[in-house]
DNA sequence: ACCTAATATGAAAACGTTTTCCCCATAACG
DNA sequence: CGTTATGGGGAAAACGTTTTCATATTAGGT
């Protein structure tokens, strides 16, 4: 037999609202329970291994104590479920979730609306990815409207829509670029390039940072040679299909493009460290010699980025902190439904070998 | 204001009671609804948009539809929450989870039994980790002593515990060094050694690895160096203390070690793959060439193994697959509790450069 | 036509909490 | 000594379902 609170009351000789109270003291503030009775329920409950049923307290309309988080990816991208990025974010998040008290729910990218809807969790992280100008932009906007409409507590990571207002954590990618330049002049580098996804719709990171990059190396009076710049399909590079292993073949087929023709570059940039991996891979293949003949600087950071040989010179995204960050954000925003608000996060440069 | 089964009813002029027979018809079997009424019911509840309130389900004791996992570690081991060998897991498990309409839920080290003794969880997957021979072996023991009379869904991954019969899910470690030993022999090494955890309470399975790769290597007339065989402390190495990158610190001390003795070594199979990056990392600061010097073969096939330099050979672990059946073997065990098995999963050899 | 059996539906109890409202002491105050 | 605060506690309603049991209707068999 299950043991309630009924029987708890019966045990310490209390009705069951006194024991109510005595549990949901701190939540429910100044209580008024006295500090004699607050003991003898406490030791009866645990006497009895006490513990409050979950339906019962969620069918009274309390708080569920979860999180849901939901990885958004647009349907072309059969990558997986959890890719060495939503990891680390993950890792963040499941982290200062628990250090508060709270559960991470998986949700599943189709139906968090409805368990924002039930009230199945108090609150929602969408690791978004590419929101914009993908397949299901419209679908999506037209939720998160809905979710600003109703107050509910969630928020975006790395999405960079700017449609409608949402609460948002994003990297902030021109620092990131100012990083890569400082240390590029720093290094003498002087034919740069970009490499990011070859895709028609590339990410809007990957777009912003090729951009932020030509800029800033015009503003430094370094030659910027658009043949070099690569980012989404066109240019004669055939479409790299996105398959599990995904960003790799990316960077390899985009190497093989612009080694092959013979491009002058000294440094390439890329759009994330995958790629980076690829044009290892490529190099290794062609005795081409990284930093020697050309350097590269990835972006993000993943795990074991240390390791890879060369080890990868990168943008770091502290995306554990993203995590963290998006369960306080999460925390405030249920005590004061109409606080609303965006992060940029600087990210940070790790000089490794690679450049 | 939220819509309940009191509104549908009213909408479909039936009572409460029916509303609810239609909406369970599948779990509860042949109930006796008429076509008509069911009709009626479902057009009323989707004029409505009814969703049925998940507090108020939980509570008449209904299935969450909900799987828990859980990672449970050693208190001594303050690695990430999620480490690149349980993002795999995760990764089979969200999957197979969600096409069985489940959902997953991240449950805390400390608290799964409780999740279970709540009903707030169908079932609990708990990635093990070196349960035996660790300070939590006698409270999980229990524990698990616990779930087994109470014929609770659950399932251990990767764990190897034998004191008490625990449904489980394990690499065949005997065959994944049987793989190895025949790589060994086909590439003609003669000098082979072992490099595990350098920790007082090496996993279980590094143990076995160890005492497998001897006993196979006496078998096929091969020398057996006992000093190249390293796991654990011992030795006179000195424990490795565990931090963030864990594992990789193993591999880059255990290989100083190595090598400062001197010992002859071929190939050096490594406990995982990780140990195998500091093993790199060492090998690459000293001139020491990979395959060419020595011959390295991990185990489990982290994420990007394949981009390393040089791409690891490893004893591949299916873990995405462990993840696909955990799932399964749960949704099996709840319609028939008595029902309980274990599994012991063969790993394939990935012949990449390391060897 | 009558009785039985099967089928469809409704009424109401039950699940275990939280929370509101009310009451009773006791203390404080004049 | 009488009145008013105030702190502590209980009774009971409410939350939204599921499920049991009873009842009403219909069909089937003789």
């Amino acid at each position: 037999m299950r043991v309630g609170i009924k029987d708890v009351a019966r045990e310490a000789q209390v009705s069951i609202g006194t024991v109510s109270k005595v549990f949901n003291a701190k939540s429910s503030g100044a209580i008024k329970i006295s500090e004699q009775t607050r003991q003898r329920v406490h030791e009866a409950a645990s006497k009895l291994n006490y513990t409050p049923n979950y339906g019962a307290t969620l069918l009274r309309g309390q708080s569920t104590k979860t999180i849901g988080f939901t990885i958004a990816l647009p349907a072309e991208h059969n990558r997986s479920f959890l890719s060495d990025y939503s990891k680390r974010l993950l890792d963040g998040l499941g982290d200062e979730a628990s250090r508060n008290g709270y559960q991470l729910l998986v949700v599943n990218d189709k139906d968090y609306p409805y368990y924002m809807d039930t009230n199945r969790i108090d609150g929602l992280v969408v690791i978004g990815y590419s929101l914009d100008n993908n397949p299901r932009e419209k679908e999506m906007s037209a939720i998160f409207q809905r979710f600003n409409d109703e107050q509910y507590p969630y928020i975006v990571i790395n999405n960079l829509f700017d449609k409608i207002p949402i609460p948002q954590i994003n990297v902030d990618t021109f620092y990131g670029v100012e990083l890569a330049v400082e240390h590029i002049l720093k290094k003498g580098y002087r034919h740069v390039g970009f490499l990011g996804e070859i895709t028609p719709n590339p990410q809007r990171h990957h777009t912003e940072r090729s951009t932020f990059l030509k800029d800033l190396l015009n503003r430094n009076n370094l030659p910027v040679d658009d043949r070099i710049f690569i980012n989404g399909t066109g240019s004669g590079i055939p479409e790299v299909p996105r398959i599990a292993q995904y960003s790799h073949a990316d960077g390899y087929h985009g190497m093989n493009y612009l080694h092959e023709n013979k491009f002058p570059i000294d440094c390439l940039v890329c759009g994330n460290d995958t790629i980076s991996l690829g044009v290892f891979k490529y190099a290794r293949e062609h005795n081409i010699n990284i930093p020697g003949d050309m350097a590269v600087i990835g972006h993000d950071d993943i795990t074991n980025a240390e390791y890879f040989s060369p080890s990868i010179t990168t943008i770091r995204q502290p995306l554990e902190d993203f995590g963290r960050l998006a369960v306080n954000y999460l925390l405030k925003k249920m005590r004061n439904r109409d606080h609303s608000e965006s992060f940029l996060i600087k990210p940070e440069l790790i000089e490794r070998e690679s450049a």
